[in-house]
DNA sequence: CTGGATCCAATTTGATACTG
DNA sequence: CAGTATCAAATTGGATCCAG
């Protein structure tokens, strides 16, 4: 395999595949959420994990962040065009895994 | 976000996520391998961790495995048809990489 | 409300040595 | 040649505590 490819692969694996990465750019397509609203629609993920994940995905660029100067601090996320041109991939790997279903324990 | 959507892309994640797991499947796309040449067009990939994706890949039914009954031992892995059915997947991993390269350091 | 700083546990990858 | 067994290193997710 051409070496190209190999990093192609490895590039968006960087970017999907933390483990819930692909979730949260889901629950972010429609609408600009704030933290706590993220929170809320994945309540397994913990807060700590959600503000490394997103720090990640920020500096990836799939996503941006604005801070309003208010108190209490108020964060929205929303989802960049970057970001949301990876949304097909998604879509197929939700496709995927709904044919496919492998025991996920 | 429905718990099921997530739970779809959890197990997609779970199979193409192995850092090498994507690569194996499409250079097993085109032909049979044996380890030995999966290893040669794959040479960053340690002995040892070629073992366990294989095995993980063989588990989860992506990819099969036959020995042949002779010395010294010759095993091939092929694609199954439900490993085939990821191509497009991986397909539309690369040219999101191709298109979106991150810096993969 | 948001998130930084730490530490820890779990998982994953890689290294080394040995076997039929 | 292919694989097992074991261990070390690295990465990742998660818990706890603290702060503006």
């Amino acid at each position: 395999m051409k070496v190209e490819t190999m990093n192609n692969i490895k590039t968006t694996l960087k970017v999907v595949c933390g483990k819930w990465k692909g979730i949260i750019l889901i629950e972010l397509f429609d609408d600009s959420l704030r933290f706590s609203e993220i929170k809320k629609r994945i309540p397994e993920i913990h807060h700590q994990t959600l503000i490394k994940q997103l720090k990640e995905l920020e500096e990836d660029q799939l996503i941006s962040r604005y801070e309003h100067a208010v108190v209490p601090p108020k964060v929205e996320y929303s989802i960049t065009e970057y970001g949301r041109s990876i949304f097909p991939l998604l879509k197929e790997m939700e496709q995927w895994g709904k044919h496919h279903r492998v025991n996920v324990e």
